[in-house]
DNA sequence: TATTCTATCTATAAACT
DNA sequence: TAGTTTATAGATAGAAT
């Protein structure tokens, strides 16, 4: 079937229309009552449409003509306000919807960078051609696994003081693998999961810096760093 | 998580209701501007809450003068026309309800009698303490069974007119296996997926009275049938 | 045209932050 | 307490009857 995401349009098939405007009043009429009815509070629904000269009330004409006097005893003023029209509505729904594709976003780069960390993983060495920005954000994610992978090995050494050494060594050969084919040999060292983030992103830049060569590099060099800060690069 | 189905009653938990108040009053302001756009009517809401002095309304203050205008200007006896109150939405509701009841033990019964269906192809022998009832619905459930796979192999004589060599035995085998094994020997002769059903039904009858010995039951007896119609037996 | 069916979309209860 | 997340209940578009 394949339903597609509705348009919010005027349905111009007159039979469509039709069926969706019973389909829908219907529908609406019940959350009217469910929402009076689990939250106690007094509401009401008028629908005019072409198809019956009434219209279509909820809960009922008597309930109605409370809700409207009470609505009409109001000044004018008192009533426009906290109102929702259609226009604050709307932008509303847009600004929704900005934050859903933002949030997208940072979500799909996040994973394209996980792919690039797994290729980095399996290939066992260098890839060329890769930006600046994508490194910086890679680096970042590797942290942010370290960080987890941390996280995890202290939760484990609490738990059971004997599993510290099984747990740990497993982390070092996890990055050192990234190092060593990558780099040449720097195979006694491992990765050090205490390094602060500002030595790793510099790792990074210095992978970058020096081209495909690579041997020379030295991962954890102390080069200058500019601040302080590393911010969640996924927030474009 | 296992979210339960909701009970329709008011919420007794203050935050609770809170909570539920303001998604449920969001998502219904957008349920009535959604069937307003699509079906260019005319409609408005109005909900009064302990949370708020002023009422939320929808579309505009403007908007829902002009509806109650339009609601007012009619005499009270019109306005009752045609109307949904309370009583008969919750009428409806029960309504709806029953039936879905209805169908489900349909279905459920339809299940249990494929199942025992399928214990008579597998064991292979006559199932005794089988009430009159369910051998009935079974009867009927196979010759359902029966009905699609003629119409099946019609489908497929007339796709290639080779196949239909291949086809039909398909079926006699399997509705010779519960004879055979359960009757003693009658395997040359096979199912005949022509006989009418009320033969079908004195087959059952004449397993049922025959006990369990079974050996010398004739399947497709003629014995006396007391009506010409077979109705759906799921229809209680 | 109305009703029924069902795959899919949407609303939202409950858990979590 | 309010905002966010996640999985399920509920609504419904489109097709079939």
């Amino acid at each position: 079937m394949t339903r597609k995401k509705v348009k919010l349009a005027f349905i111009v098939n007159d039979s469509a229309r039709k069926a969706t405007f019973k389909k829908r009043k219907k529908g609406l009429m019940k959350k009217v009552s469910e929402l009076s009815t689990l939250c106690g509070i007094d509401a009401c629904a008028i629908v005019y449409s072409p198809y019956d000269p009434q219209p279509e009330v909820w809960p009922s004409p008597m309930g109605v003509q409370r809700v409207l006097a009470k609505f009409r005893r109001m000044p004018e003023l008192e009533q426009s306000k906290k109102m929702v029209n259609q226009e604050s509505f709307l932008r509303q729904r847009i600004l929704k919807a900005k934050d859903q594709l933002k949030k997208q976003r940072k979500d799909n780069r996040e994973k394209e960078m996980t792919q690039l960390m797994f290729q980095y993983l399996s290939a066992g060495k260098i890839m060329h051609n890769i930006s600046m920005v994508d490194l910086n954000d890679l680096a970042w994610l590797i942290d942010q696994n370290l960080k987890d992978i941390n996280r995890r090995i202290e939760v484990l050494t609490k738990n059971a003081q004997s599993q510290t050494q099984v747990a740990a060594p497993a982390v070092t050969d996890v990055a050192a693998k990234i190092e060593d084919k990558g780099q040449g040999s720097h195979s006694g060292q491992g990765f050090d999961i205490n390094m602060d983030l500002m030595q790793k992103q510099n790792w990074f830049m210095n992978l970058m810096n020096n081209g495909g060569g690579g041997n020379e590099t030295m991962p954890f060099g102390d080069v200058n760093h500019q601040n302080g800060f590393w911010p969640n690069p996924f927030f474009h």
